[in-house]
DNA sequence: AAAAGCCACAACCGCTCTCAC
DNA sequence: TGTGAGAGCGGTTGTGGCTTT
């Protein structure tokens, strides 16, 4: 299976992009659009294979992408969405207007991923199963076999007791997070989706094939292990990764929303009783906007939500909808 | 001042999924 | 139903530049 890559082709360039490139691409596709990108660099004029176009664009280039620092505000919420849904970096991003999986990716694996493992092994030493692939990148320095000069192969530093410069990773963090072991989640029948409305049972009749099945017991095991190891603190997605209201305070005209998606089409899930209704919702819709206001705003209401005792909910069926 | 160590992140790779035919 | 192309995702690598020795 697979295919060759499509960047192997002789000629084609590689490495970083030049400005002169840049510049070709943005103007292609602000002409044309994004898509086709196969065919997109011969007709851009760039020596490029489309899949290097793509990520450029994707990472880089696009206007909305929002270059900068983290925020703490993003900083948290990242942690906390990879609590839940482990490496799934695209998720994460959706939640994070003007972020990219890649960079969040790169600053997990070179900020939170240290950060959330410092936290935790003061508190457990059973991370490592847990945890997933988190620094993966930093792991892989060790073996470094690349062209870091003279890397002494007895050098294996202890990244976590490391230097000064390592005195603003060590800045407590307020929140206890239990990281589940990475599950395949398969967003792309909903991100890819155009239905407008399904519905669906809280039952799990939706769950039908055996790999779904097993995505569902993987489920069922995060959450328990969640709940078992989280009872300081229940963790709530803002509305870019999800938050829910205690169902006893759900309004009944508004249900409980929380969201999930891409960041053109989000996802509505109202409570009734035993069915989720859940309907395509246009992320910057002026009704978005209005509703949402800006990140700011949310993590305000977010953090409310955190303090609010009271609004220990079962993780589950969150769980289950982000698996659908 | 120079060399070595280290970090951060852009870019690449390989795989999977969806869709059209 | 099978197949191939297009697209997307997560993991990994390469490298410029900063820090430490």
């Amino acid at each position: 299976m697979g295919r060759a890559p499509c960047c192997s082709k002789v000629g084609l360039h590689r490495g970083p992009w030049t400005p002169r490139e840049d510049t070709l691409l943005t103007k292609y596709i602000q002409a044309h659009g994004e898509g086709q990108w196969k065919s997109l660099p011969k007709k851009a004029g760039l020596l490029r294979c489309g899949k290097s176009c793509r990520l450029r664009w994707m990472n880089y280039l696009r206007p909305d992408i929002k270059r900068g620092n983290i925020t703490p505000e993003e900083d948290d919420l990242i942690i906390r969405m990879h609590s839940l849904l482990g490496n799934k970096w695209s998720l994460i991003a959706g939640r994070l207007p003007g972020r990219t999986d890649n960079e969040i990716k790169n600053y997990w694996n070179t900020h939170l991923g240290k950060k959330v493992k410092n936290q935790g092994s003061s508190d457990s030493k059973e991370e490592e199963g847990g945890r997933g692939t988190a620094p993966t990148a930093a792991k892989k320095k060790n073996n470094d076999g690349g062209k870091r000069k003279s890397k002494n192969n007895s050098n294996k530093r202890d990244k976590n007791n490391k230097k000064s410069k390592g005195s603003k990773e060590e800045e407590s963090t307020k929140t206890q997070v239990y990281l589940p072991k990475p599950i395949r989640v398969k967003p792309s029948s909903l991100a890819r989706s155009n239905s407008t409305s399904f519905t669906l049972d809280s039952n799990n009749s939706a769950t039908t094939t055996s790999q779904e099945k097993e995505e569902e017991n993987n489920n069922n095991n995060i959450t328990k292990l969640w709940e078992e190891t989280n009872n300081k603190e229940v963790m709530f997605c803002d509305e870019f990764g999800g938050y829910k209201n205690n169902i006893n305070n759900v309004d009944e005209n508004d249900g409980f929303g929380f969201y999930f998606g891409g960041p053109h089409e989000d996802l509505v899930i109202n409570s009734n009783n035993s069915d989720m209704e859940c309907q395509s919702y246009d992320y910057y819709g002026k009704e978005d906007l209005n509703h949402h206001g800006t990140l700011e705003k949310l993590y305000e209401e977010y953090l409310q939500v955190l303090n609010m005792e009271d609004n220990m909910y079962e993780l589950d069926s969150f769980a289950e909808s982000l698996m659908v």
